[in-house]
DNA sequence: ACGCAGGGTTACAACGATGTAATAGTCGTC
DNA sequence: GACGACTATTACATCGTTGTAACCCTGCGT
C-alpha cells in the first residue's frame, strides 16, 4: 500500500497538515520538525497523490499538446522542445492527436478540462475562428501555427513573410519559373497554405513576374503527396526551374521524385523547403529551407499559456517567431 | 464554474449517485430517468472530473510513455500508434523524455505513480536489470526495445535475428565486406547495439567469413553520427561494399556522407537500415531496411500493460514482434 | 508577574465522484 | 389484497490533500 500524509504524520508525530507544509515548503516549519518529517517521508517513500492534490486545488500540473499528426518529423521536433520546456516549468505533458479532424479539435476545446489538464496547446489544421467562438467557456489555450483568429493566444512563424522571403531568395538566385508545392487549391485548403501561397504570390508580383496558376501545385502536405505533385508536374511538361515546397517533408518527396526521373538537384532545378526539420540536413542534396528557433517557439508558447492559466481574463496575444533562410546545396544560382 | 454531479442531479431531480450510474453505464437505470439525466448532462455541459474519479477509485485513466529522444522519426512513428491504440483503450497518454539519462529512467520507475498514471511504457537505452531490481515496488510497466531483463513485461523486435537476417540478405546479394554502422563499441554500448552486432556477427560467421573488427563502426545512433562514421571509414580507406546501418536514421546520414563523396548507392556500395521509418521511402535512393508492424507493436505493448494493470501478480511476459526485410533501391546484387 | 503578539501547529472541512448498504418502489403471485 | 422478490434509487462515507481558522506556546514588554 502506498503511504499517505497520514502515515507520514503518524510516523513523525505531527499532524497531516504539517507534513503537507513541509512537502510544499510554502509555510515556515521549525527545522527539527521539518527534519523529522523529511526522515519519515524518506522511510515510507511517500509520494504525494496528484489526483488528490488536483482535486483539492483545481490544478493538475499537466497540460495537453494536440497535433494533427504525431508521425511526422516536424511534430517530433516540436514535441521534443515542448516536453523539455514544459518539464522545466513543472508541467507534465499529455498528448493528443487530432488527425486533421475538425470535430476532434473542437472536442478538445470544449471538453479540454476532462483529462486532468490545466491548459492546452493546440496545433490546428482545420480549426476556424467559428469553432473557437462556439465554445462559450474555453480552457486556457494557445494555438500554434497559422490560424486566422484573434480570440485566443497564438504563436506562429509569420508564414506570409517567410514564404515571401524564400520566394524572393529563389528569385535572387535567378530563378524565374518557381513552382509552389503544396499551394492552396481544391486538394488542400487551410490557413497555412493560404498564407504561404499568399507570400509566394507577393514575391512573384513584387518581382514584376506574372502569376502563373500552373505553377501552383495543390496537394496534401506529406512526402507522398510532394512526390506525386512533382511527378505530375513533370509528366505534363511543366516549365519550371525551382520547386518551393511549403514543408520540408514535401521537399523530401520532391527530391525523391526528381531523383527517380534523373533530374539533378541543384544542377537542373533548385528545391527549397520550409521548417528546417533535422532530416533536411541529411537529404541528398541537403535542403535550403526556412528555419526558426523551435526551442524559442516552445518557450514563447508555454509562457503565454502559463500567463493565461494564472489569469484567464488577459487579452489574447499573438507572438511571431522570427524566421530565417538557411541555404544549403539544394539551391544554386541560375543564369 | 464547472458543473458537477450535484448540479446535474439537482437539474434532473435525482441523486448524485444516479447521475454517476448513468454516466458510467454499469448499473441499469430506468430509461426515463436516464433520459432526464442525459438531458441535464448536455444542458450543463457536464464533464466528469478525472482527478476526483482518480482519487476515488485509484485509476487515473492515463498511462505514461517514456522515450529516450522525442525528436526522432522512429519515436514519432511509435508515438503515433501508441497514442492511437491507447485512446482506443480509453487511456490518455502522458509523455516523458528520458534523454538517455539512466537516472531519469530509474526515477520514472520508482516515482512512476506520482504523475497520475496507471502504467508506464518505457523505452530504455541504458536501463539494466539492476535498475529494475532496485525498485522494490514497481508501477505496472512494459519495457519496449532491447533490454536484457526478465523481471517485467517486454515487447521488442528480435534484434539478433533481424540483424542476422539483414546481414544474410546482403551476403546473398554477393556482398563480402559489410560494415556494421552503429555497432557495439566504446562510443556506444547498449543492449540494442549489442544484439544487432551479435546478429550481424552470427550471419558473417555462418557464411564462413572472418570477423573483421575494422568493419564494425561504433558510434551514437543518430544521422550526424552515421554520416561521421561513414566519412571516417572512407577516409581511412576501408575496403567495404555495403553499409548495414543499425537504424534508418544512421542510414540517412550514411547516404548523405556517400553522396557528398560522390560514391554511388547502390552503384558502388549498398546501404541498408533498420526500423523502416517513413523517410526511408523518400531518401535517395529509397532504403532497404528491416520492417515491422508498428501498429502491432503498440497493440501488443498496451495489451500487456492492460493485463498487468488489472493483475499485478502475473508472471512477466515477453513478446517478439515479427520483422521482415523490405528491399528497396539502396541495395543491389554484387558480382 | 501578567498580558499580548506572533509564529508554529492543529482540527476540521471541502474538493467531486462512487462503492456500500439501506431505502423506496414495482410487479407478480397466491 | 397482502406478501415476498426484486429493482431502481438514495444517504452516507470515503479516497488524499490542503485552505481556513482556531489553537497553543514561547518570549517580550511594562
Amino acid at each position: 500500500m502506498r503511504a499517505t500524509v497520514r502515515d507520514v504524520a503518524t510516523r513523525a508525530g505531527v499532524s497531516p497538515k504539517t507534513v503537507s507544509n513541509v512537502v510544499n515548503g510554502v509555510v515556515f516549519v521549525r527545522p527539527e520538525t521539518r527534519e523529522r518529517v523529511e526522515a519519515a517521508v524518506k522511510e515510507l517513500q511517500y509520494v504525494p497523490n496528484l489526483s488528490a492534490r488536483g482535486l483539492r486545488n483545481g490544478r493538475t500540473g499537466a497540460i495537453a499538446l494536440a497535433f494533427p499528426d504525431l508521425g511526422t518529423m516536424y511534430t517530433a521536433e516540436m514535441l521534443h522542445w515542448f516536453v523539455e520546456v514544459a518539464h522545466e516549468l513543472g508541467w507534465a505533458v499529455q498528448l493528443e492527436e487530432t488527425g486533421r479532424r475538425p470535430e476532434r479539435e473542437r472536442e478538445l476545446l470544449s471538453r479540454g478540462r476532462e483529462h486532468l489538464v490545466d491548459g492546452l496547446v493546440l496545433n490546428p489544421v482545420t480549426l476556424e475562428a467559428s469553432a473557437i467562438v462556439g465554445a462559450d467557456s474555453l480552457p486556457p489555450v494557445v494555438v500554434i501555427g497559422e490560424v486566422e483568429q484573434t480570440l485566443v493566444d497564438q504563436v506562429s512563424v509569420d508564414s506570409i513573410s517567410a514564404a515571401r522571403d524564400m520566394t524572393a531568395y529563389l528569385l535572387s538566385l535567378g530563378h524565374r519559373r518557381i513552382a509552389a508545392v503544396g499551394a492552396v487549391g481544391p486538394a488542400f485548403n487551410s490557413a497555412s497554405n493560404r498564407q504561404r501561397t499568399e507570400g509566394y504570390r507577393q514575391a512573384i508580383a513584387a518581382a514584376g513576374l506574372p502569376t502563373d496558376p500552373s505553377l501552383e501545385l495543390s496537394g496534401e502536405w506529406s512526402p507522398e503527396s510532394g512526390r506525386h505533385m512533382v511527378l505530375e508536374a513533370l509528366d505534363r511538361g511543366l516549365d519550371v526551374d525551382a520547386f518551393f515546397c511549403f514543408t520540408d517533408s514535401m521537399a523530401l518527396g520532391a527530391l525523391s521524385a526528381l531523383a527517380s526521373r534523373g533530374i539533378s538537384v541543384p544542377g537542373d532545378v533548385s528545391v527549397a523547403g520550409f521548417d528546417d526539420i533535422a532530416d533536411s540536413r541529411f537529404s541528398t542534396p541537403p535542403l535550403t529551407t526556412v528555419t526558426f528557433d523551435k526551442r524559442a517557439f516552445a518557450d514563447q508558447t508555454l509562457s503565454l499559456l502559463a500567463a493565461r492559466v494564472s489569469d484567464r481574463t488577459l487579452a489574447p496575444r499573438y507572438v511571431a517567431i522570427p524566421h530565417d533562410i538557411v541555404s544549403r546545396a539544394s539551391t544554386r544560382t541560375r543564369h
